[in-house]
DNA sequence: ATGACTAATAGCATTAGA
C-alpha cells in the first residue's frame, strides 16, 4: 500500500498535473500541501470523478493541507495544529485511512533567519513534538507526512554552502528535527537512501531542474508499527520535469499489508 | 548578486514561497 505526499503550490493550478500524478501513480493515499485555495474553492469533485475521497483545510492565498485515500473516506481526527489558538495557518490535517493514522503537515518555511518567521518554525516544531509524542503514547500505526521545509543533514542539498544561511538547514532546524526523530520514528526515505543525494526540490530559479540543484525537504516518518512495514520509499522526480509542475516532486513510501 | 521563477490576490504590484 502506498502513502504519497505532493506539495503541489497551488491546488487550481496544478489540477491537471495533480489527476495525472494520481491515475498513473494510484496512491492508496495522497497528502497535499500548499492547496493555496479556500475550503469552498477546493476541487473535491475532481477527485471523486477519479475515485479519492478528500478531506482538506484551506486558507486564503496560501498553505493549506488535503489528504485524499482511494475510496475510502478519511476519517478526520484533528484539523489544525494543536497548542496555540491564535495560530490561523492551515498546515495540519490529521485522518484515519486505512487502519493507518495519517498526519499531513505543511511546516512553517522559517525565512528570512532571524526573524518573526523562524520563530515561529521553531515554535511550530515545538507543538508538533507534542503531538508526535501523543501518537506514540497512543501507540497507533502512524506516519508524519509532507513538507516539513528542512533539510535533515548536509547529504541531502546540492550545495550546503548555497544554502547556509537559509532557515531550511539552521542548526536550530535540525536540531528540532533530529528531536522529532529521537522518540522512535523513522524517516523512511533517509532509511533506505542512508548516503543521501535524493532531492524532492528544485527551485524555479537560476535553472535548478536543469542543473539537479535540489534537496531534500519532504519527509515520512513512520512510528515503530509501521516502520515494520516498509518496503520501500521513493520520489516521482519525473513530474518535476513536465509542463507547468510544481517546485516539489511527489514521495511516498510502500507499506506491506 | 538584496538577482533569477511561480501562484494568488488584487492590479496594472505585492506577498509568499524555499
Amino acid at each position: 500500500m502506498r502513502i504519497a505526499s505532493f506539495n503541489i503550490n497551488g491546488v487550481k493550478a496544478r489540477l491537471p498535473r495533480l489527476l495525472e500524478w494520481l491515475q498513473e501513480t494510484r496512491p492508496a493515499v495522497a497528502c497535499l500541501q500548499e492547496i493555496k485555495s479556500q475550503d469552498e474553492g477546493f476541487p473535491g469533485h475532481e477527485f471523486a470523478a477519479i475515485g479519492y475521497h478528500a478531506i482538506w483545510h484551506g486558507q486564503k492565498g496560501f498553505n493549506g493541507v488535503a489528504i485524499l485515500a482511494d475510496g475510502v473516506e478519511p476519517i478526520e481526527i484533528q484539523r489544525g495544529l494543536p497548542g496555540d489558538p491564535t495560530d490561523e495557518h492551515s498546515r495540519y490535517i490529521e485522518a484515519d485511512v486505512f487502519g493507518i493514522r495519517v498526519a499531513c503537515i505543511y511546516l512553517p518555511n522559517g525565512n528570512p533567519v532571524p526573524g518573526p518567521k523562524f520563530d515561529y518554525k521553531l515554535a511550530w516544531m515545538q507543538r508538533l513534538h507534542a503531538r508526535m509524542r501523543a501518537l506514540r503514547r497512543d501507540e497507533v500505526p502512524a506516519v508524519v507526512i509532507g513538507d516539513f521545509n528542512v533539510i535533515p543533514e548536509d547529504k541531502d542539498v546540492w550545495s550546503p554552502a548555497a544554502m547556509a544561511a537559509d532557515a531550511l538547514m539552521q542548526p536550530d532546524s535540525r536540531d528540532a528535527y533530529a528531536r522529532l526523530l529521537h522518540d522512535g520514528w523513522t524517516d523512511a526515505i533517509d532509511t533506505l537512501n542512508p548516503r543521501g543525494g535524493v532531492w524532492t526540490f528544485w527551485d524555479y530559479q537560476a535553472g535548478a531542474w536543469q542543473r539537479d540543484h535540489g534537496f531534500r525537504i519532504d519527509h515520512a516518518l513512520l512510528s515503530p508499527e509501521l516502520a515494520d512495514r516498509l518496503s520501500a520509499a521513493g520520489v516521482d522526480k519525473e513530474y518535476r520535469g513536465r509542463e507547468k509542475a510544481s517546485d516539489h516532486a511527489p514521495m511516498w513510501v510502500e507499506l506491506r499489508r
